[in-house]
DNA sequence: CGCGATTGTAACATAATGTAACATGAAGCG
DNA sequence: CGCTTCATGTTACATTATGTTACAATCGCG
């Protein structure tokens, strides 16, 4: 009796709702849904769907044991995502799909797109240049190991250090850090945007 | 419910384009903002997310019981010691007590100790010098964060980068690579054998 | 020092959400 | 036809997140 997509008037704006949805078919649009939108919310597919709660639960828990999603009050986000608060051991960066070093690892929040994984500030700040609504951007210091506001860090490009990507690209929470080490292994110190332009640049050269 | 979110149009009541803070995003971009920015207001919190004092609080109180934040009066600082909130901190080191620091750990296989851990060179060497049945002993290379042989190993002391205990001492894969180091940031470049010795020496100075 | 303002916290209330148990109705099959 | 199975709905209850209130603790200031 509640079915609303028996109910439907002809100009309703829910298309999905106008056809009845097989529970494979709910399920695999569902699953779309988090990878597109980066989360769900249960209440919101209740009613997209015209079904009860229930079936919307059951729903993410088929989809949770194939390990498409992993549920979260209220919802669902991606298998994959990383709200969690914990560091992602296993992350793969989202630039290069290298495993992520812990070591040099770049964290950037978009508001688009959640949180995201570099692998090191080479790729971080590749990505940096192609986002336009980062919330916080965060670099792994390299002599101390904490995390550093990235657009206040320091950067020695292309030294005689090759950690990760190249050109090497290495975070310092300080200028006077940085030169230090230029010292001892070369390359060169950058800020921010200095770095920024030049890996763009380098890339933009290969293309 | 009629809570005074006096930042946030009223209409939006559960729309993801102001607030698409669940409980768990909402603790996390606290967490991020702890480390990005130092310290964090309680007040600013709640009118930052729109939520009640309580709710912060109750926030804080989670995120320093992961240890991922120390409570103040007015608001919370980074946790000294969490700068990586995951991992297996739970190894110290045998010889300080410290919670050993993944970037300069020290393993050391002892025929009648077993597998003792070190938080750096520093306690490592200590112990070293200490065991008269050691089978192997592996240090973190400072540059790229292999393990290497502790007594092939080169090690610079006395560095202006306190990573550790004091006297800092840090390892290399080659005496190159600290001859290098050293010229950035000092210290002295050493063997197994002479850092050994070295820390010996100052350590019975003190007796 | 006392006093007011701010902050921390405990206790309770409430709405939203999660989930288990059972009911229903359709489809398939002997 | 009755039976089973499956997807779904309904209901009831547990859990969680949050707000509200009251009060204690702390700070700042005269």
């Amino acid at each position: 009796m509640h079915h609303k997509q028996t109910l439907m008037p002809a100009n309703s704006q829910q298309s999905e709702s106008n056809h009845p949805f097989s529970a494979e078919e709910r399920q695999h649009a569902i699953g779309q849904l988090v990878q597109d939108e980066g989360r769900v919310v249960t209440q919101k597919l209740v009613t997209r769907f015209g079904v009860s709660r229930m079936t919307i639960h059951r729903d993410l828990d088929a989809l949770a044991a194939a390990g498409l999603v992993r549920k979260v009050r209220g919802g669902a986000v991606p298998a994959t995502d990383a709200i969690q608060p914990a560091a992602p051991r296993t992350a793969t960066c989202a630039m290069c799909n290298l495993p992520v070093s812990d070591r040099s690892v770049m964290m950037i929040h978009s508001r688009s797109r959640g949180k995201l994984c570099a692998c090191c500030p080479h790729c971080g700040l590749m990505m940096l240049g192609n986002l336009d609504d980062v919330e916080a951007a965060l670099a792994r210091d390299f002599l101390f190991g904490r995390m550093v506001n990235a657009f206040d860090a320091s950067y020695v490009i292309d030294a005689d250090v090759r950690l990760c990507c190249v050109p090497s690209t290495i975070c310092f929470a300080t200028a006077a850090d940085a030169e230090r080490f230029q010292r001892g292994f070369g390359g060169r110190v950058t800020t921010y945007a200095t770095a920024q332009a030049l890996l763009h640049a380098g890339h933009r050269k290969q293309l």
